[in-house]
DNA sequence: AGCATTACCGAAATCGATTTCGCAACCTGC
DNA sequence: GCAGGTTGCGAAATCGATTTCGGTAATGCT
């Protein structure tokens, strides 16, 4: 058995009441008196129980993790973002708390709210924009402060960190701009998410500075029903008239797969076509060649997460946080100037 | 304000206990009035609370994940570990707690076992084996359920999880002595681990199955003070009057290092010199030359520790729960039969 | 001295659930 | 009709802390 309160109350003859308020710096508690209750705390070594402090205190000290994706297609990112996450939550004196099976399940999550095991929620990689709204306006409805990662939300009163997408896009297309291409594939998803939306923005403002008609044949969406829909991207690309001598695809993984292909069907990267991937993943430094790309900062976009959140936590009626982190060009070998002859 | 107990039995005209006992399927609870209550528990959108059940309970259906090595040096496998484990407790209806900021203290260990905020303890990556033993000690005092990871502990009351390195440096070792090595260099590490044990009687092992006389000249202690060891260890080992022709490294990363090393000075892998790692992490699949390695399932330890623990938390007095999962030998091109001349 | 503060402490209520125990009412079999 | 059982329910205790509120003693001020 645990020594509790009482314990310490009868060893001391002094009451519940003043030891907690002893432990709790209250101020009507004599010096005398305390010292004396802390003395004793030690030599018992006496630990409040989380349980009954967090029922009488209504709050926990716990913040959730919710990752309402498939945990295992994203534990790469998880492993960048975990260890912030953890480090800011505990020098606040907070905990994470994982939940990784609510993948599309609104109904678990406001469980969670009733259940009040948590103070606040983290929700990473949330569903597409309008699911996302609903699950803000449900949380908001329980009284949970809550905020989502990666994603931007279009919404003022709804919390977020995001990497600037748009920036990332205008970044990758420029360079490719620079360095002489004017007919520059972009790959999108049919998904509505934010993410893609904002990169596609970045692209057509890059085109646009550069003085570059915007070609929609040139803007292909991605055929996700397929796993592998790199290589119908790829396929989609040069059976155009007049094809892209550079692309931008979604992903490094799905850059990465279209690099292989490429050497499989003779094409040479970069001589005859550049490729650019997205996020800046490890394995993106160590292909051949090595992909240009864009890299975001996961374990920041953590870290800021959690200082927002216990924000909003404290400062109960707090307005929303809404944070665009920078994104970093990293320029390798699989992109270059267009050759004569491809152009 | 959430919806209590006490307001589900106002509205239903039912007692606080006769509702309790409904909701946790009781014997003396007619069906009848069990149907009522479902009905406006599901109504009301009733979720009982977590401190308050935590309380009474006197558990809390939580596990602890803590981390007693700086969190940021082993996130690539806490990446692997960490969705097996919150899966599995999940659908025991348990949930994952992170500690990360224990390094080293006892003390908070402690404390966090009679906050009793926890049913149990995953303690990941533990001190050396002295150590480790002592909090195991700490943690039965407490009736603190725990398991380690990913570590043998030789004692037969501590439960742990780990890969079978004898087997693995087993493999490793007969492997090279097949290709035809006969001095084949071990680094070991100063500290006291049991992984480092084991792994240095498998060595030996084999080479005794092979009848080649074990020499301590070829058994070096990596010097750890320093953070990039890998070269002092092939110095130790080019410096010796007889060379070995083949080289285990302790790690990946080390042996990683020592390929790029090797390349500047000339020694060519494996013609030179073969050289093998150990854990099998991503990139050393992409290395040039790839590293033959061993790989061990980070993910399947996570998966049998969580088990296990629920298991020690369940069964009260249950048995320590100690397994050693096999480990898989993966051969690529940084070993190969030693030439004439390095002989 | 008389009155108002201030400092310190403790009894009891509270948080929201679970569990024990006792009490009716209803059967059942003889 | 009655001892003995079974069912179904609720009052109250309990888990271990915090907080409110009121009371006592000490101190300050005329």
């Amino acid at each position: 058995m645990p020594v509790t309160i009482k314990d310490l109350s009868k060893t001391l003859g002094i009451s519940r009441s003043t030891i907690s308020k002893a432990l709790n710096d209250r101020p009507d508690v004599s010096p005398g008196t305390k010292a004396r209750v802390l003395q004793i705390v030690h030599e018992l070594g006496y630990q409040p129980s989380a349980a009954a402090r967090n029922l009488r205190r209504q709050r926990t000290n716990k913040i959730g993790l919710v990752v309402t994706y498939p945990v295992h297609r994203v534990a790469d990112f998880l492993a960048e973002l975990i260890p912030g996450m953890a480090t800011v939550a505990e020098d606040a004196e907070y905990n994470l708390i994982l939940y990784t099976s609510m993948v599309g399940s609104g109904e678990r999550i406001k469980n969670l709210c009733r259940s009040r095991e948590v103070d606040g929620i983290v929700i990473a990689w949330p569903p597409r924009l309008s699911e996302t709204v609903a699950l803000s306006q449900l949380l908001a409805d329980e009284d949970m402060p809550h905020i989502f990662l990666p994603r931007r939300v279009p919404h003022d009163e709804i919390s977020y960190v995001a990497a600037d997408h748009v920036q990332g896009a205008r970044l990758l297309t420029q360079r490719l701009i620079v360095l002489g291409h004017r007919r520059i594939g972009f790959e999108r998803l049919p998904e509505v998410y934010e993410t893609d939306h904002d990169r596609h923005a970045g692209y057509a403002q890059a085109l646009q500075e550069a003085g570059i008609p915007y070609d929609p044949q040139l803007v292909i969406s991605a055929d996700t029903s397929d796993e592998d829909y790199g290589e119908r991207s790829l396929n989609a690309f040069t059976a155009l008239l007049e094809p892209p001598t550079a692309i931008l695809f979604f992903t490094d993984p799905v850059a990465i797969k279209v690099l292989s292909l490429a050497k499989a069907r003779g094409i040479r990267v970069p001589q005859d076509l550049s490729i650019a991937g997205y996020d800046g993943i490890l394995s993106s430094g160590v292909t051949e060649p090595a992909l240009t790309t864009v890299r975001q900062s996961t374990a920041e976009m953590g870290v800021l997460a959690v200082e927002s959140l216990l924000k909003l936590i404290t400062d109960g009626g707090a307005e929303s946080q809404q944070h665009i982190l920078p994104v970093e060009l990293i320029v390798r070998q699989s992109t270059s100037a267009p050759s004569k002859g491809s152009a």
